[in-house]
DNA sequence: ATAACAATTAAACAAATACTTAATTGTTAA
DNA sequence: TTAACAATTAAGTATTTGTTTAATTGTTAT
């Protein structure tokens, strides 16, 4: 039984330990789907929303407001988040509020943010 | 004592926590920090490399035959990579071995990813 | 109905990103 | 010192992304 995989360079790896590799890092679609979560939270504007809305149930003007931005951007940015499943709204009157979804995802990534601040920040929420 | 920031619409929050949000929001440059680690997982090609380097030590012609990419862009996301302290690199004759960083991040970085990765896939590493 | 306001979408643009091929740098061994 | 090989960088291109302003859709109240 040889090795799945044909390296350039044989570096003598545990063969079960290298197979087990080779097997899992060519599911890519697992991995794209895991890194378009972390995606979402590479841009500094939705990881504040993501932030604000873990904390609080806001519409999309006072959103804007505390971020200083302008609301078109605001929704903008609040439309993958949604698509992604890490917010949620809902329409009351005129106003949309939106909410960081109540998943097990969302309260991952929420402590797991916050621990990364908590890691490389002085400052830090909390 | 009034609130900090004069919001559209006032849904009457606590104003103990909504001065808490408001303060913390505006430190960009702190969720600028963060969200840059986000943005490093937040390509597969990057968090494939990221995963598979938790794992082992390799070099970069091994790294490019086990992803089936070139080694150019192989070169091109290990150095972000490195930038963002994620991993580290040492040479030993014409090769340079690449590796995750020994820090409590990229153990926090590492367990997270593999959570979210089974929370929402169905076949996945380990 | 229409006026006022909230949110979204569209269009346009600038900036960043990912990848390719080709050239360059660095290291080892003939 | 040259040849061979590993890695990186450069240049060029196509795609994606973030933002702005303007137009549109949706809801409420007059």
């Amino acid at each position: 039984m040889s090795q799945e995989k044909q390296l350039p360079h044989d570096h003598h790896e545990n063969e079960l330990a290298f197979n087990f590799l080779c097997a899992n890092i060519d599911h890519i679609e697992d991995f794209r789907i895991v890194s378009d979560i972390f995606k979402q939270l590479g841009d500094p504007t939705r990881l504040r929303i993501f932030w604000l809305l873990c904390h609080c149930e806001e519409c999309v003007q006072n959103i804007a407001a505390m971020m200083n931005m302008s609301s078109p951007a605001i929704s903008h940015h609040l439309r993958p988040l949604k698509a992604s499943g890490l917010i949620t709204s809902r329409r009351e009157g005129k106003e949309v509020y939106y909410r960081t979804a109540d998943s097990q995802q969302t309260k991952l990534l929420h402590i797991m943010m916050e621990q990364v601040m908590k890691i490389n920040c002085q400052i830090c929420p909390k």
